[in-house]
DNA sequence: CACAAAACATACGCTACCGTATGCCCCGAA
DNA sequence: TTCGGGGCATACGGTAGCGTATGTTTTGTG
């Protein structure tokens, strides 16, 4: 945290990452962005690997955690998923990054295992969603397996240029997936 | 068609590009997979750029008609319907493919015009699907865009590892899916 | 101010590709 | 049988990137 070029390499890689792949993350690229020379790179990590590790961890801190916190303002459940739902579908300077490394995770096991935590802990916070909105156990899990798609399906979707899913299908999309809770507006 | 040997080179292309991204896809590496050298690439093919081109044809063309060719067996429109649901989340063989691809399209404009022009017309088949399914044409369009990142979502999952969606969760999902239509089930 | 360690620069060897140039072989048509 | 081109192999130049080895500068600290 301390360490302030360390991060404005992980920084730049991970732009790197988003506008053309694991393959634009590349040293001596990265280093002419930044400023510097391989010399720098070599000092702080041990390798391109290193490198990759560090993207995914910061990208694990700061990718999910913001999302959930968002939403958490609010007591009431429902209210809670509509916020979430807002917050998703809201674009941010992360979008092309969450994209990107599902796209890397496809090809790199690192990344898969990365992508596979947070993905769990998201699927555990949608479904306890469901569940405090009325639901049982086994038809919240099914919801939001089926909901927590849709959310990987509109980052895919926006990172080949599309649009974000809009009110109106926000609306709908949260009409149907909280039929037969508490109070299904 | 009637080349074999242009064939193989995009197979082996594609199988490339699933399992090791488009920075997999290297002239040198394919042809000692082929058993054949450059000297054969460069005969069939102009350059690199040439073979993504060609593999952006064949998926156009092997991977979206096989999907709904199978659905419009059945003329009823909740059989159809329930007949795609099951198509969609069955894997197959072009499975990584897919995913591949749309990774790829976030980093390649080509790739990404051609994913578009894909998503579109099997945007429009879903949407005319809820249409024959008797949904308003407005509705019919935002519950099919909410249903294609689903499509897009389990793609993208199952190529980190993830299992595909169950026959519960299809059924969940078709059930809400279908909500309002003239038969829900 | 001295000086050690951190932070970065420079220079180099090495490898893996791409694309081109050119040579070889086989097959089918005249 | 000849011969011309399709289909592929071989050899080469050029580039880009990784990692290492070894300077050089900056910074913090006693």
């Amino acid at each position: 945290m301390k360490d302030k070029t360390e991060e404005k390499w992980i920084i730049a890689a991970l732009k790197a990452l988003s506008s053309g792949g694991i393959g634009a993350v590349r040293v001596e690229a990265l280093a002419r962005q930044i400023g510097v020379t391989k010399g720098s790179f070599y000092h702080h990590f041990k390798n391109r690997d290193a490198l990759h590790e560090r993207m995914l961890l910061f990208w694990q801190e700061h990718g999910t955690e913001a999302l959930i916190s968002k939403a958490d303002a609010s007591s009431d459940a429902l209210e809670r998923f509509a916020s979430l739902m807002e917050v998703i579908f809201e674009p941010t300077e992360m979008d092309g990054t969450e994209a990107a490394i599902r796209a890397w995770a496809a090809t790199d096991a690192l990344a898969a295992d990365t992508v596979a935590r947070v993905d769990h802990r998201r699927l555990a916070y949608v479904r306890d969603l469901f569940i405090d909105a009325g639901l049982a156990r086994d038809v919240a899990t099914r919801r939001s397996e089926v909901l927590y798609r849709v959310v990987i399906g509109d980052f895919m979707w926006r990172s080949v240029g599309g649009m974000p899913l809009g009110e109106a299908e926000i609306e709908e999309a949260t009409r149907l997936f909280l039929a037969n809770t508490i109070a299904p507006k």
